[in-house]
DNA sequence: TCTCAAATGAAAAGGGATTTCACTTTCGTA
DNA sequence: TACGAAAGTGAAATCCCTTTTCATTTGAGA
């Protein structure tokens, strides 16, 4: 993964992503960052998360009331993450799973794009025992 | 589907969700029910749309340059859609593809989440076509 | 050291979605 | 039919995430 310029903000926004070990909203990385350079603009945050998502290093993973929630993920090639929708836990699925669904897609005539299923939609197990009650 | 009381506009708005045929923003939805009713209000568009998905009605699909997009389905039941990421054309894939994928996510300790994958992003046979050749 | 392109951040602008609020329409009931 | 409560409505204001603007700063290479 490159910083380009090996910049101190572009490291501290690195640095925080990775501290993150979770999906992120860019407010939530603009903060984390904040705590090695405080005077870190959120513009660099969205223009760094930005960047990193044209490299790929970063996949989008929805939203969160209203905020676009990120995935940075270690590995390049061809894998699907499951993301927590409510806390941003992740986990990385083994195998790709969603072979039987690109051929039902073919068969409708349309082409899945895995690019936009990076991340799938769940519950992690904290959070579905924590919302057991109320929903 | 209900009307709850059979109003003027919430018939003009089921009606143009019905004609689209595709997934539609609220703001196209608003457009197109205003050819019955020209003093339809766009707030009136997105609280309908709104109630619509908390019965079940419509599914968002994702968003299209900021827009949410919604997908209007016929079953209530347990069901998939892939929805064209580019012209919002739909189409209902037979039987439950997403088996694998909810064993591979348990595996991980996540349980996915359905109703947020009612829509699958694809492309239709068309706009794949159109985009080849710049993409 | 010098020069220029890239990076930066504060503020303004954009834009979709939601809230507010006063007014209207509908439905159940007397 | 008349009435009143409840739901529906629309215009405008507001919210707030994201992008753009622009003057300034920083860093790499000459």
């Amino acid at each position: 993964m490159e910083v380009g310029r090996n910049r101190r903000n572009q490291l501290a926004l690195l640095e925080a992503g990775r501290a993150m070990g979770r999906a992120f909203s860019v407010r939530e990385l603009h903060t984390a960052a904040q705590a090695a350079v405080p005077k870190l603009g959120l513009t660099t945050a969205y223009r760094a998360v930005e960047r990193w998502r044209e490299e790929g290093w970063v996949e989008e993973a929805g939203t969160r009331s209203g905020e676009g929630v990120y995935v940075l993920c270690a590995e390049q090639g061809h894998h699907h993450h499951v993301v927590c929708v409510d806390c941003g836990a992740t986990a990385l699925l083994q195998g790709c799973a969603l072979e039987p669904v690109r051929a039902a897609s073919r068969s409708a005539g349309f082409e899945l794009q895995d690019a936009a299923l990076g991340t799938l939609p769940a519950l992690c197990a904290e959070c579905a025992g924590s919302n057991a009650g109320n929903r």
